[in-house]
RNA sequence: CCAGGAAAGA
């Protein structure tokens, strides 16, 4: 049984929603954690309907399916029925508050999301940082950085959340001394301090700063491919495109809006026409 | 310990 959870679970990384279904359709024996898991793997690849259904046969529904479908929703923009589901649960934990105070975050509730924060029964590290992120968001930095000072215990993700909260917001001195001051460093703070130089214009930084990187990834990659079609360099930025690991629909817009502002309409095409996903 | 919430890219 465990095993089987665990292969469904893989699957549902891979994005081979159908694979997974076959797993779990093919278990004598499965228990919350397979409905939870399939429920998980439908939600996290925007497919809302099957999550649905799965989550109106469940034998039994707790706080974490409840919670699984409530990002489900949200994801797909359905705050109205996270909200329903929300209150509709007979218990409510530390993660799901979290999981609900973000959603009005990322659809411009701040106050609401803000209300949720005081009425929650207990915080924790994941709880601050989320609220650390949703005034980012939302450019309030001071408050951020209040959140970020009122906080008892922080982790990689805080510290990266404050420096990408300088960094969204063009404050590059300050998301400097942040970097400089963070006890860790992992892919996701280099590449926020990426953008940050990146966005106040410093491409000799950003560029010694993406080569110095040992590790990158897709969003790094994006990030640097921002930085030279922005500046205008559409052929680094090509080359950068052509080396990069993987590429998905962000990136794949990111050089097809380089070529077509710069009147590059043949190239443009050419990126269109190779696009494997497009919205 | 086999499941759910927070950080980076157009």
């Amino acid at each position: 049984l465990f095993v089987s959870n665990i292969v469904i679970e893989m699957y549902g990384r891979c994005g081979s929603m159908v694979d997974a279904q076959e797993v779990f359709d093919s278990m004598r024996q499965k228990n919350l954690f397979t409905w939870a898991l399939l429920l998980s793997v439908y939600a996290r690849n925007g497919h809302l309907q099957e999550a649905k259904s799965l989550f109106d046969k469940m034998p039994g529904r707790n706080l974490v399916a409840c919670t699984g479908m409530l990002v489900a929703y949200t994801d797909r923009s359905h705050l109205e029925e996270a909200k329903t589901l929300f209150d509709w649960m007979p218990e409510r934990d530390l993660v799901c508050w979290t999981a609900m105070l973000t959603a009005f975050a990322e659809n411009g509730h701040l106050q609401i999301a803000e209300a949720l924060f005081d009425e929650m029964p207990e915080r924790d590290l994941i709880s601050w940082s989320a609220m650390l992120s949703v005034y980012a968001r939302h450019g309030k930095l001071d408050k951020a950085k209040s959140v970020f000072d009122e906080m008892e215990e922080r982790n990689l993700v805080s510290w990266t959340a404050m420096l990408a909260a300088y960094a969204q917001n063009g404050q590059v001195e300050k998301a400097k001394q942040v970097f400089d001051k963070m006890p860790e460093r992992n892919l996701v703070s280099w590449t926020a301090m990426l953008v940050a130089l990146a966005q106040s214009g410093q491409a000799s930084g950003a560029k010694r700063v993406f080569e110095t990187m040992d590790e990158k990834n897709l969003l790094t990659c994006t990030a640097m491919l921002g930085l030279l079609t922005n500046s205008g360099k559409l052929q680094e930025a090509k080359l950068v495109f052509d080396q990069m690991p993987e590429l998905d629909l962000v990136s794949w817009t990111a050089m097809l809006s380089a070529y077509a502002q710069s009147g590059r309409l043949e190239e443009a095409k050419h990126i269109f026409d190779g696009m494997e996903e497009k919205n």
